[in-house]
Order: C-alpha cells, then structure tokens, then sequence
DNA sequence: CTTATTTCCTAAACCAGTTCATTTTTATTT
DNA sequence: AAATAAAAATGAACTGGTTTAGGAAATAAG
C-alpha cells in the first residue's frame, strides 16, 4: 500500500478521498517495473492500462509509412502516460510506448477504472479535470506548432521543460517538437542563418 | 424550453437524465442570435460561456504577432465551441470565436456549470467523456500535421468534413489545415508539382 | 578494456510550402 | 444595378527545414 501513495496523493490534489475510498482505490493499482528500451504499450495491441512513473522516464510515439518517428507525449516521475486513444476507444494502439530508462510505474487496467468510476463518482470529476487540462495543453502544443519556428518551439521546450530535456535522446526530442534531428543539430549548435 | 432540447439531448446521449434533472438544467441555458461576422470570444476577454451551435457556423482563431491567422476549430450544428483554456482557467481568451454565418447559440455559463457539476454528478460524466474524446481527436490531429503532406491532410478533412468544407471560406481552412492559402489554391487547381 | 551499437554532428543539394505582388471572381452594401 | 469590399487564383522568387551520406562521440555490452 505505501508503494501505491503516490498515485493516491496525486487524485488527492484534485478531489478529498476518504480513507475508505483510498484504501479501495488502492486496491486496483498495480506496481510494474520496466527496463529501459522496454515497451508497455504497442500498436496493433489494445490498450490497457494508464500508467504512473514513479521513477523512470517515457515516450510515446508513432511510426509512420516511411519508418518515420513521431514523438506524441513523454512522461517522467508525476506523469502519466498511455496511448490514449487506444485506451478510452478500447482498439488496437497506433504508438509505441517505450521506457527511456529503467522505470517503475503504477498501472491502473482500464475495466477497473470503469468500475471505480461508477463506484466512486468523485473519481469522475478528477478525471474530467486532469482531462480538461490536457486537452488545454494539446491545444497550446497545436498552435505553437503553426505560429512559431523550430527553433522558437525549442527555446520554449528548452525553458519550460529542462528536466525533460536533459533525460531524452536529441532525436526524440526533435520528432516531439516536429523536425529533423538534423535540423536540432544545427539550432544547437547555432548554424541556422539567424542568430 | 422547447427551444433547448437540443442540448439536453445532446447530454442524454451519454448519461440519462431524470426529467427533474433535464428541467433543473434547462434553468441553466440560455439562448444567443449571432449575426455573420460577430465574435463570441475575443482576446482580452474571460470567456464565459461554452456554446452549442443550434444553427449556424463558427471558427475559433489565433491571431499571430504577425497578424497571420491559425485556426482552432471550426463548429456548425450540434458542435461546441468556446476558447476551452480561457473557459477553464477563467483567464482572459488568445482566441478570437466568430460566427461565420448568422447563428443561434445555446449557451452554459461557466459559473452555472461548476454549480450543477456540483448538484447532478452524471453531469461530471458527460464532461469527462466528451472532454476525453476531444483530446483523442486533438492528438489525432497534431500527428496528422506531423506525418501528413498539406495535400494528404487537404484531402482527408475533405472526404470526413465536407459538411465543413463546404461552408467555411477557404483562408480559414487553409489556415486550420496549417498552411497557406496560396497553397490551398494550388492544391485545389492540382498545380502542386506531383498529381 | 575492446567491440559493437546507439547517438550526435556536419555539410551540400534539394523541396514543400511561403511570400509578394497583381488580377479575377464572388459577396455585400447602398 | 452600381459600388465596394471580401475572397480566391496565379505565378515567380524565395526560404525554413529535409534529405542524403558520411564521420565522430558517447554508451552499452561482452
């Protein structure tokens, strides 16, 4: 149970749980450790879980005809990671989830959501929070990625999310921010005409 | 309350309501003419509402230090549209939301929603799941922009919104696609070196 | 500590999509 | 119906970022 704490305190920063209801929550979660290059989550298989790092680091990403990475979403301790498409419509992923390093998480499956959901209906409003926030960011990413440069949406990235940043290949990097790793070369090391 | 039907069984198809339920929320709708051009939202402004579109076009958009334009969404009927982070933040809008033809609105104020999210719980439900199934389509979309050409994407949104397509001029949806509407133009006449 | 693998850098040629400037067409207003 | 404003088309010059192909560093594995 202390192990599953930290999944518990975070649901606790949106919505008052009892201990009843903690204890019963807690009862769904699961611990699971990863090793790095491990993959929790492939395309063609559903979905099951929605994971959170305690400790490690992630990326999930799509491969598309040419072979190609895209990089959706990495998560670190206090995140949460899935493909989440896959997991709320119950159909086969389109992305790769991979461990960036060796990682623990804990993993709630989605039937045993569905069931506290309905079990605990204040669990509908954290959920629907955190939700309306993530929706809000994709939002932001989506319009960043129109109005600014490459290199305007690396210096953002650089200083909104430095602890990201330090933990994951260039290359995953450029794919999350929409270019060439080439192209993260050059900004780096200053031979992109301006500047 | 005839008039807003539309919204309570809009809700009803995702939780059900007990009359009581549907008459208390009908308390809560209010509705809006808009004339062809109007904003609902402009930056600067808290935005206040979410909207349901009875009749009608809408486009949320940002206006760039540039001056370009970059669209957000579109809506037409049984659609909603708002800026969703100002609405949820309660901070003043980035996005401009207009009425592309003359419209009519239903429209939730954001104070009267926290009260019934507060008093009918299923409500919180009904959140939840459209709220998760806009962030998939979110993270669709932004994948799209990355492992798409302007042709490819031009195309799908064509064949899945040509209800849209249709009625909204074509700088808002070269500008929703993310580029140009030059290009548009271009790929329109097929005069976009490969076709 | 050596080898293999993965990650990162460099540089030139290239291209998808932009910009700019002008014209034509289509709506809207009087 | 004329006048005006808004939207769409066109084409030439340009550019931000890609591609291709290679080599150098750093990490991981035996």
């Amino acid at each position: 149970m202390k192990d599953l704490l930290p999944v518990i305190d975070y649901i606790s920063r949106y919505v008052d749980l009892t201990d009843d209801e903690k204890n019963h929550l807690a009862g769904f979660l699961k611990i699971t450790k990863v090793k790095k290059r491990q993959f929790i989550v492939q395309p063609g298989f559903v979905c099951q879980h929605k994971s959170y790092v305690v400790k490690g680091a992630f990326r999930g990403y799509l491969v598309d005809q040419e072979g190609k990475e895209h990089t959706l979403s990495f998560a670190i301790e206090d995140w949460w990671i899935s493909d989440y498409s896959s997991l709320i419509y119950q159909e086969p992923a389109t992305l790769f989830v991979e461990a960036l390093e060796d990682s623990v998480l804990i993993q709630i499956a989605y039937e045993d959501e569905q069931r506290f959901l309905a079990e605990i209906p204040k669990l509908e409003k954290f959920e629907r929070i955190i939700t309306q926030r993530s929706l809000a960011f994709q939002q932001k990413r989506l319009l960043s990625n129109f109005t600014k440069t490459a290199e305007e949406r690396y210096d953002e990235f650089m200083t909104k999310y430095s602890a990201i940043a330090k933990r994951v290949p260039q290359y995953a990097l450029a794919s999350y921010l929409g270019f060439s790793t080439e192209y993260l070369s050059k900004i780096r090391n200053g031979k992109t005409s301006k500047s």
